[in-house]
DNA sequence: CTCGAGATGGCCT
DNA sequence: GGCCATCTCGAGT
């Protein structure tokens, strides 16, 4: 797909909002369940967005972030949760944008399954976490190539993006990158509730 | 709907 | 040691 590839290497904040309405395929021995991405943020480089897991160069955690674009980065936060990116920008630039949310559009029975406590079917990927369950992502698919038909994760660019009905700060990253546009979300009820980074409370003195 | 708080462990300075 | 690109639950408006 090589609208996808030259897409893909562009700056996170150009293809970010292109990947609006995208079908994001998972296979598995479960079966497969699809996703219509609503809602994005883009991270920026090594020493361009302090938000960004990449800012302070490579490490173990990052690396998938400094290969080519369209690459599958998945990385484990706050203890017990998974979150997933498509790899962008030049191989080397590592920037990348994070799937926050999405509807599913095929694989309803086994997304369910997969997450129990989700009271209805639009909470299912409404949210970056939620979605990596919904998908059955963890570490095990990071760097794979989500442009690869063969991939049992890919990306499917949708010829017309969703439009950009949000277009704002991030969620839950606080100060960086004032002025330039990194979240992007649809018109849709998958789009995850916008809470801003709280400060993480003080433990009390004995 | 909103808000607050706890869970829980890897990563990096 | 401090900081997380979060989720769930309970209680309040």
């Amino acid at each position: 797909m090589v609208r996808g590839r030259r897409l893909l290497s562009s700056h996170p904040t150009v293809a970010a909002p292109r990947l609006l309405g995208a079908r994001l395929v998972s296979d598995s021995p479960e079966g497969r369940v699809a996703l219509q991405l609503t809602e994005v943020e883009a991270y920026g480089g090594q020493g361009e967005d302090p938000g960004s897991h990449a800012f302070r160069g490579l490490t173990p955690r990052n690396a998938t972030m400094f290969g080519p674009p369209g690459r599958l980065y998945v990385y484990f936060t706050y203890g017990m949760h998974w979150c997933a990116n498509v790899v962008t920008g030049p191989e080397g630039s590592a920037s990348a944008v994070l799937l926050r949310a999405g509807g599913v559009v095929e694989g309803l029975e086994i997304a369910r399954g997969r997450r129990a406590t989700a009271r209805s079917d639009r909470d299912l990927a409404r949210g970056p976490a939620r979605l990596t369950v919904a998908l059955g992502l963890t570490g095990d698919e990071d760097g794979l190539d989500l442009l690869d038909p063969a991939s049992p994760v890919r990306l499917e660019l949708a010829r017309q993006p969703l439009p950009a009905h949000i277009v704002g700060p991030r969620t839950g990253v606080s100060g960086a990158g004032a002025g330039t546009p990194w979240r992007f979300a649809a018109e849709d009820p998958t789009v995850s509730p916008y809470r801003a980074a709280t400060p993480r409370k003080q433990r009390e003195a004995p």
